[in-house]
DNA sequence: TAGTGGTCTAGACCACGGA
DNA sequence: CCGTGGTCTAGACCACTAA
């Protein structure tokens, strides 16, 4: 075996990184490249291609491969259970249940969820801790309609989060991250003062189309996402 | 042709979402899947590749290929130039430079930036605007020992974001987002009041094991990320 | 040690889309 | 139209690692 694809992926990028391919500029095609590197086209196809989806060059039929001029700089997130997260801090988890209850939706609600005008959902609130410390506050509601079974099952034990990964799949996801100033009842659910600024996430989750749940995690005061590229 | 390996993988996909495979269960292996499907082994191979990489599944050699009992739920987040970022509100994007000086690194930004007692750095602060209005607010420390031709810079028209994109490539980045108050300075450039809630994004960028920069970005009042899956 | 995934090859056909 | 990337095939060897 003369060369692998990662040493072709390898050897492009230091081109690219070191200048000798500049920004925006064309490079040979597939069946050449394999000549040059001595291997099959495949072998290159598989090096270009996770370069394509790493956003660091842009493909296209006849038109051929070119170094992108600003490249795509992306990060991979992982979206952990808090449990989990927890307890890869090297500390103790517990998690309490504040108020489970099944009520309609309010307005706000029914347009971020597009839910009907009776639609009936589970409002949940719930409390991690780490090492007995409040660590996040949730706020879930979840679609009835779509997940009955939601209603008969008491979230004493296990958060919904959990129950929810476990029970039910979903195909699409919408996840934003912003800034919040603490309210008093979130302020003392995570220990905080009145107006501290806290990391909070939103997530919508849908299943083929219909709304599965919606929740708002709040983080205690300090919380950072940290990722490497 | 019979089947792609987006076949493949979609009706794989299809029989875990929808219970037919259980989570943790055992499947099959690629040269059973390829007689099964009638396809080549290497048409499985890519189609199991990519649900492993997506965090579906799990493949150890010889062990064979489990589904996840816990799909590792994970996000591309891009990361835009703010100029791009405000051009996609379609907005008109203004960029304005307050302050740049070469200084010594102050003793908190020796750590962060693994610098040395002596080393100097370039200090950045610029506003960011969308339809005139301040949208982020850009505070950067540029390693002038990795990088002395920035102090020859004037970044009068570019931002050292841009100019740093197209002169310097990078090979390892950390990026973390989290939640600050406004102090006073910060809230007269973001035109918010003092105490607000505000997203900041930190990144500090290495070449090689060298640090190149380090820099926080406030956003105006309201700011969101947001990814979908 | 033996089974599994990881990868390469040489060749082929095809879809897309610029010229 | 026709060059380019996208993909499939059949076969091969290899690396890892659980048993």
């Amino acid at each position: 075996m003369s060369i692998t694809y990662r040493e072709v992926k390898a050897d492009i990028l230091r081109q690219i990184t070191q200048g000798e391919l500049a920004p925006g500029s064309a490079m040979p095609n597939e069946v050449d490249l394999a000549a040059s590197y001595g291997c099959a086209r495949a072998t290159v196809n598989r090096a270009m291609r996770e370069l394509a989806d790493d956003g660091i060059i842009e493909r296209r039929r006849k038109a051929g491969t070119r170094v992108r001029q600003n490249p795509i700089r992306q990060v991979r997130l992982n979206i952990p259970i808090v449990g989990q997260e927890i307890a890869e801090l090297g500390a103790a988890y517990r998690y309490a249940l504040v108020k489970c209850k099944a009520e309609p939706a309010p307005d706000w609600l029914r347009a971020r969820m597009a839910l009907g005008r009776d639609d009936r959902v589970m409002h949940l609130i719930c409390m991690h801790y780490a090492d007995g410390a409040p660590y996040q506050h949730e706020d879930r509601w979840i679609n009835l309609k779509a997940l009955p079974e939601a209603e008969l099952h008491d979230f004493l034990d296990v958060g919904p989060n959990e129950w929810l990964v476990s029970t039910v799949p979903f195909t699409d996801a919408q996840i934003s991250f912003h800034a919040v100033q603490a309210d008093a009842a979130t302020a003392e659910y995570l220990d905080c003062s009145e107006g501290d600024a806290l990391f909070q996430t939103e997530r919508t989750t849908w299943l083929e189309g219909q709304t599965i749940t919606f929740v708002q995690l709040t983080y205690r005061r300090g919380h950072r996402v940290t990722m490497q590229y």
